[in-house]
DNA sequence: CTTGTTATTGCAATTACTTGCAATAAGGAT
DNA sequence: ATCCTTATTGCAAGTAATTGCAATAACAAG
């Protein structure tokens, strides 16, 4: 069984259906090495797929990030990107140079725990994002 | 010296202007219970100032948020918005029903520490939002 | 394989946000 | 008070993102 075949099952399942849309979309997340923005999603997607619409994107992009399959993250000023979803993860921005890490989520475990008790709500992990200045940008 | 002043003067010191403009949508913010879209804002400012067009309030609350005079947030689907900077803090939001929480940036001090540890990365402070689920809606 | 149901897409129109540039006006200097 | 410099705004046009709805196509069932 082929992992296109896994990810067709798992939508299925939940009521949902597989399209060729989403296979593109999610092959183009899956090949990029970082984050892409939604038209550089459509952009890429276009090779495989040229008669993909722009609502399709936002809209696939979406559905993925709802169900697990894509990550979406703020990076910057107000506007998602997204990534194929791995392992859970956050990421530090560099101001000046635009330098990303990858900070894994097992760091924040304990600050997790702690807003749950202290508000008593039951967190479901974002994807955050932190600002500062790398150590050659200080 | 009125707080007005105080701001004016803040703003000259570092070679900006003080405008009607900016009066007015520092004043919608400092007057709206929590966040504000830049369309609300917009909305609200009309009542004071007219004239005031969309591209100046996208402008002034990047402007104020640069400067520290607002803080910008990203609740739910990437969207920005905005509200009057006062203590450093960040949110939890409920997916489920879109109360909201504060909580204190010094809870997030120690992972703060962690991450510049972790990174070598002098991390200034962001605005961050985590999702969940509250009491209620668990 | 054919049919029926309905999730999903594309289209067209709308709304949200951004950008370049000329006109305006804040605030320092005379 | 008037002039000068230039930060800031408004305008007009462009790009990005969203929405409603009819057409399409997954996929379950016969």
């Amino acid at each position: 069984m082929s992992c296109t075949d896994h990810l067709t099952e798992a939508l299925r399942i939940r009521g949902y259906r597989m399209t060729s849309q989403r296979l593109v979309i999610l092959q183009v997340l899956h090949d990029a090495a970082g984050h892409l923005s939604p038209l550089e999603v459509r952009d890429r997607a276009a090779a495989s797929l040229p008669g993909l619409t722009e609502p399709t994107i936002y809209r696939t992009l979406e559905f993925l990030t709802k169900h697990g399959l894509a990550l979406a993250a703020h990076v910057g000023s107000g506007k998602l990107v997204y990534e194929i979803a791995r392992h859970h993860h956050h990421h530090v921005i560099c101001r000046a140079c635009g330098r990303e890490v990858e900070i894994d989520h097992a760091v924040l475990k304990t600050l997790y725990a702690e807003i749950e008790t202290f508000t008593g709500f039951h967190l479901n992990t974002s994807h955050l994002t932190f600002f500062g200045l790398c150590p050659d940008c200080v």
